[in-house]
DNA sequence: TTTCAATGCAACTATCATAGTTACAGCTCC
DNA sequence: GGAGCTGTAACTATGATAGTTGCATTGAAA
């Protein structure tokens, strides 16, 4: 099990419209660099754009930042990217025997567990600021390099 | 996306050994309070075994639990039921551009957070032992009440 | 107004994990 | 030996992911 690659994808589409700015960003000049489809890249933009954090232009193409980064948390990028339900990051099952003590009760134990657990996880997501994320990126592009686009 | 319920499952089988260890658990009297079927409950006690968290008869049946409720975190179950690999909760994209700055260095920066985010909810099921869980179990029933196995 | 590149979206595919199910070999104990 | 149970393989259905093709629509520029 592993949380959609559409979280990873969506940050590295904003962090491309951060650091270069000036370039015309299409779906196909995003997926260059994402490594992938461009259709791929239209799907996780379209998100994007209807939770607010991007501007996409239809006809002439480009793709330009909605928010300042300092307003963007990476709890927003999964948010957006739809890519665990509010709540819902482990499945429990179904059907506990409510005849059986245990099974009648194990629900609301473990579902304040499981809650606990995936809160702790999405406030990590949620202390670090795409601002943050491009300013270490921008550092190691700076230290190691690459070219091209 | 959503972490498997065998996770759930192993924690309620757990559940039931610590709380009614005067009866003779087979995967068809587990399978009845956790409503599924039999084969799923050996499935899942098959890895409970394997971590060294229950004992399992073969022939005659029954399983009990191997450690003590004080030694077993929800950590351990949820590596036991192998729900997650190590530091796989999230999925990165697998082909990002080296010839572009941010897809030669995207993976590093973002891998970081990642794995952060996912230590913190690990960390909160490490702080939990099945002894908190069946205790807070145990005070529910007590409460509520609920007839039958 | 024609053209052209790009978006938005539907539809289809392959692949994989989950969870349920049947079947049966092998083990244990009475 | 027989009854009952475990361990495991094999098969199914379902749903998510991610890639792909195709096309109607859009918007700007020629």
């Amino acid at each position: 099990m592993q949380i959609s690659s559409r979280f990873s994808i969506g940050v590295h589409i904003l962090s491309l419209l951060a650091i270069r700015p000036q370039d015309h960003h299409t779906s196909e000049w995003l997926a260059g660099s994402v490594g992938t489809n461009p259709v791929v890249i239209r799907r996780v933009l379209g998100q994007l754009k209807k939770a607010g954090l991007a501007h996409v232009k239809a006809g002439s193409g480009g793709a330009t930042l909605a928010r300042e980064l300092d307003g963007i948390t990476l709890l927003d990028v999964y948010r957006a990217v739809d890519v665990v339900e509010a709540g819902k990051l482990f499945h429990m099952h179904e059907q506990p025997n409510p005849a059986c003590p245990v099974g009648a009760n194990i629900e609301l134990v473990l579902r304040l567990m499981m809650s606990k657990a995936q809160s702790a996880m999405e406030d990590v997501l949620a202390a670090v600021t795409m601002r943050e994320l491009v300013d270490v990126l921008a550092r190691e592009i700076g230290e190691k390099g690459a070219a091209g686009g």
